[in-house]
DNA sequence: TGTACATCAGTGAACGCGCGTTCACTGATGTAC
DNA sequence: TGTACATCAGTGAACGCGCGTTCACTGATGTAC
């Protein structure tokens, strides 16, 4: 990220990483523009040169971290295969490690309150994302006699639910409230014991 | 809340409700102490005559919220009793209806950084909610074999975490996100199929 | 019942601050000939 | 290879704004005698 003289050479993405810095520093309401664009080594002014202002900014961090997301889903369903389950668990596991890898990313996305549909890439970047994660539960309901198998989205969004929960109240220092047990754990005997209410998983395993 | 004159009669509750009106209608960021006292029709620096600033103030609102929470959620499982499982599917119950309820609370709580720690009062508050939903799962585990029984304290924090999780992705317009399915019957649904996963409702009811 | 006085909850003006945003500008880069 | 020039990414000064907080004050309330 050497500055080259006058021209800063790639702006754009450095100012996309100071505001993940920043973001995950002192969370989304104390990140400002004027910072960002100060730890890139640039005047505020510069910032309207690659953004259309605050708002576009975190957006695009969002847009970035749906991205990774993604892949980091896509790839822990990958790994997973061609058992089903194991995809499944994987990507649940892959949750929090992306919670844990990207904080900046996670915050930008879940808790800045910008709109997943405020521009058309970030809507695209998010669905991709929900894709994967329904795509793995429809893999895992195939194996659910039909008249007892709920809807794969509706497990999905259980898995996620629960993800997310777990990150939110017990994997960060939000609110203060420490974890009863490392996050990682809670999760995992959390995705297990649901899985094996519906049929999934031995009794005993 | 008729003002008689100078004096306000009940300020301090008057700048925590208008606090939580804003952060309801703002979110966590958006909320100013200067608005806050303007909607109570009084001057900033009035706010300073019962409350050491705008931390304060939030913290204040939050400790409010989680009181009325223990008081719901310990009602809810009241209700339920002598049934263990009637009272803990009852406090999951509870906690979305709370969530829809009050949600300047819900925000000030979960959502506007305010650590849990800041005071004693807001601490022991938080505490006495969580104990109501820890003692639901103690109460329910009895009648797990000992054996395969988790920790009261990790299968209460699962339900919390799903609970949270659909409360903050599905029930509030928040990430944009549009919701599958209504949040009490996703709720609902996911808390069934958890509970036989731990062996505590029938496998077809 | 009336008066003097202490207490206290509000005012209103002022502060310094950092914010997001705009503007005319200038220095660096790259390209055509 | 050298020069003229267009393009573009940055500067830096300025703006208006609303914020949280402070301060000396004043008007209302309540109490002692």
């Amino acid at each position: 990220m050497a500055k080259r003289g006058y021209h800063h050479g790639n702006l754009r993405q450095a100012l996309i990483d100071a505001a993940l810095k920043l973001i995950e520093a002192r969370g989304p309401a104390g990140f400002t523009l004027s910072e960002a664009a100060k730890q890139a080594g640039v005047t505020p002014a510069a910032v309207y040169r690659h953004f259309e202002g605050r708002e576009d900014l975190i957006a695009e961090a969002a847009r970035q971290g749906y991205a990774i997301f993604a892949d980091v889903m896509d790839y822990a369903y990958q790994s997973g295969q061609p058992s089903a389950l194991a995809s499944f668990e994987a990507t649940g596991r892959a949750y929090i490690a992306f919670a844990r890898k990207y904080p900046g990313h996670y915050i930008a996305m879940f808790e800045s309150g910008v709109s997943v549909n405020r521009t058309p890439d970030l809507a695209h970047a998010a669905l991709r994302a929900n894709s994967v994660l329904e795509r793995a539960a429809a893999d895992l309901s195939r194996h659910i006699p039909p008249e007892k198998r709920p809807p794969a989205a509706m497990f999905s969004a259980h898995i996620w639910a629960m993800s997310h929960g777990v990150v939110e109240l017990f994997a960060r220092g939000a609110a203060g409230s420490r974890a009863p047990f490392p996050a990682e754990e809670l999760l995992e005997a959390g995705i297990g014991i649901y899985l094996r209410g519906l049929g999934l998983v031995a009794p005993d395993s």
